[in-house]
DNA sequence: AAATAATTCATAATCATTACGATTTAAAAT
DNA sequence: ATTTTAAATCGTAATGATTATGAATTATTT
């Protein structure tokens, strides 16, 4: 994903280009890190100092929802990325010091073989936590 | 984990027998659900009006840290079960209703085969998630 | 039965997140 | 270029889960 093609995403939804919202993207771009909510405000507010609560938070989730962003859930916040497109279904190696992550191509429901007929499976996680080179001791 | 286990280890670890741990553990007895900490504490309630959320949390934390209960985070919100030994390491698939679970004997970590060397691999996750049996519409 | 150390209770504080009404602003229509 | 209008933002307050605190209680040891 890049930020051309999520503000197109976002203009054949109809939804507004704003000055926070490509902010948000900038801060994004580049970053193989997930970012918790409240680092991402911190970052905006540098150049908005008035930014809220509510614009960061509708906007991380409308993101997600529009599938420009990944969310996870890290200790309780909620942590973001921009969506990857190396290559399709995935997971992640997350570094629980600085969220940088390395893509797992493989999915571990192609292995599952337990007996799961009777059960309405509609999601799935698998991430591995660790240290990245740069984060150990 | 049973109850007898469950008291003969905190009792070796020097923890009080006290009336609400046992009760809490009774309520986990026979579960194969996880259960979040909310209702945890409405059904001690029951028992023990005055209960206080402190109880209960640093309970729930304390049999998790003796690896008498499992912990994990659904929608924002800590749940907890008694920790498994029908086998050893595994992996659940979990009801996003009734948080009913079902072993997965799979460990998905035997199976990656991404080159991790450079990475200090701490912990993973792996749960599926959707609608047992019961709650399927 | 007294001593002591852990545990609980009652309550307040914290932290992430969500919600709301008034105001502003991007984009469409004139 | 101006007006319109619907979306988005701001400022602030509310919520909900969790954590913290200090005084009172209780299980265990002496």
């Amino acid at each position: 994903m890049n930020i051309e093609r999520a503000l197109q995403l976002l203009k054949e939804k109809g939804y507004k280009r704003t000055r926070q919202r490509e902010r948000m993207l900038e801060i994004f771009t580049g970053q193989d890190h997930y970012i918790a909510a409240k680092a991402i405000l911190k970052k905006i507010q540098e150049d908005f100092p008035s930014v809220s609560f509510d614009t960061i938070y509708r906007n991380l989730y409308l993101l997600t929802d529009e599938e420009i962003l990944e969310a996870t859930e890290l200790e309780g916040e909620k942590h973001f990325r921009l969506a990857c497109d190396t290559y399709g279904h995935h997971h992640h190696f997350i570094c629980t010091d600085c969220g940088k992550t390395k893509s797992i191509a493989f999915c571990p429901m192609e292995q599952v073989n337990e007996n799961l007929a009777e059960y309405e499976v509609e999601n799935h996680k698998f991430e591995i936590y660790g240290k990245c080179p740069q984060c150990q001791v």
